[in-house]
DNA sequence: TTTCATTGCGTCATGATGACACAATGTAAA
DNA sequence: TTTACATTGTGTCATCATGACGCAATGAAA
């Protein structure tokens, strides 16, 4: 079993491998068919999904951990990745949840097993370019994929909460963080770049000010091409004037939305 | 020794009582004749300073930690709490630092000892008002005051990143977090708000075009009363609209600053 | 009584914003 | 081939928000 070698491998590095009581959990967002998607993991023994995580190395740091796992799960060696907050309920894994798991693996349950103990995650969020990415599933799942930001399935533990929590920074952080350039490809178009602001912050907007207030910040470069096999007018492809808009996210770009 | 006997017990317990690995420091923040404060105890055997902090007990959430320590060092029980960053460098509290220290207080090292591994630290920021806190040492510290941020001493360990980063969030959050509400009394005048404005942003702003703007918002009322005893004109007192405050609080104050 | 820093209230030019019009483009239907 | 239509590129205009600044009133100190 596959499966069961993996638990039994990682119950017997992990009390002495990995920092107790912490783990990170990452929400990887990506953006594609104008939509925002999220990675999640099928789990092994429910119909629920969760969150892409891990544990921590004693002697790594915590961001290292999670640069750690992203690569694991989708190849990336350069990823845009962020800490947004801690989940520290003590009971919001409780005993029961991976009693329940390991039973069905059939893994002796031992008297203080190090993965039974309370433990306190650090939520990152990620944003990816969709298409440079190949998800990997880890080695207790089979399935790894993207799901519409609108159309997430029921998830395991808190994960739901941590999720939420992620969008809700996102959106806060929309004009202080490079979240269009890290989740775009490299050449876009103006109404992907808008999509991509209206889903962040739910909400639509008008097509003729959102090009003039983006444009007025000087942070694009208007390409010479223009997009083909697009159904209808072909328009403009953007790239980002990586230095400005630095500068410009620096400062905070000055929305009123 | 009332020190040792302090330490004594906090080793013993330690091991069982709290979570291993994981603490919890707070930047608490006051704002007093005009200036941005914060809260640093004097460290027992060094010139240095720290912020307040503590550990979590095996079965409490970790805000209640953080809430715990804020209440033992202020004496209030209603505080304005935010958790900001997890600091998780593995070097950031070196082995040495705290076996010096130990070995002055005269503590035998014995190996594997529980406050000598690696902590992970949770960062909360606290808005207090100043004039009701009494500031409360712990019982390693006689000293725990008040210090002006633009005169701040120096801090042991990482502690002067984790202040750093807290007013960096202060920053980012004044327009999102009732920031003005928890740090000024219940009355306060229009040049104290837009004093506590300045120092947050670091930037100054014109009287006349900050009332107008604040005013703008409907979250103030305008009180009877004037601030007496203040050499020249004595200005009005306000208080802020709760209701309105929050709900503008929510959508988030429209800045261009 | 005078001085002067400070406060309350206001003006004005400029720039940013929201709402909307119209022509150009490119695919799909007629 | 022509027509229809969704979509894009560009521009207008009234309104609102902002930054810069003026001036009189206040109240403690000189």
């Amino acid at each position: 079993m596959e499966i069961n070698e993996s638990i039994s491998a990682l119950l017997n590095a992990g009390e002495h491998n990995f920092l107790p009581s912490l783990s990170v959990d990452c929400v990887i967002f990506g953006f594609h068919d104008n939509q925002l998607k999220v990675l999640l993991l099928k789990h092994r023994h429910r119909k629920k999904w969760a969150l892409p995580g891990g544990f921590i190395g004693v002697d790594e740091p915590i961001d290292a951990a999670a640069y750690r796992v992203l690569m694991e799960r989708t190849g990336l060696n350069e990823i845009f990745l962020q800490q947004f907050h801690v989940f520290g309920d003590p009971v919001r894994s409780p005993r029961d949840f991976h009693i329940q798991d390991l039973k069905k693996d059939g893994i002796d349950i031992v008297e203080n097993l190090w993965i039974l103990q309370r433990f306190v995650t650090i939520g990152y969020y990620a944003l990816v370019e969709f298409s440079k990415v190949s998800p990997i599933p880890d080695t207790l799942s089979e399935t790894f994929i993207w799901w519409d930001i609108h159309k997430v399935p029921l998830l395991v533990l808190d994960h739901r909460k941590i999720l939420d929590k992620a969008l809700a920074t996102l959106r806060l952080q929309l004009h202080n963080q490079p979240i269009g350039y890290n989740l775009l490809p490299e050449k876009f178009t103006m109404p992907e770049l808008q999509k991509l602001y209206e889903t962040i912050l739910d909400k639509k907007l008008d097509r003729r000010n959102f090009q003039r207030k983006i444009l007025g910040f000087q942070i694009l470069n208007r390409l010479e091409e223009t997009k083909k096999g697009v159904p209808h007018k072909s328009p403009f492809l953007y790239s980002f004037d990586l230095k400005k808009y630095n500068e410009a996210i620096n400062e905070g770009l000055n929305f009123g939305w």
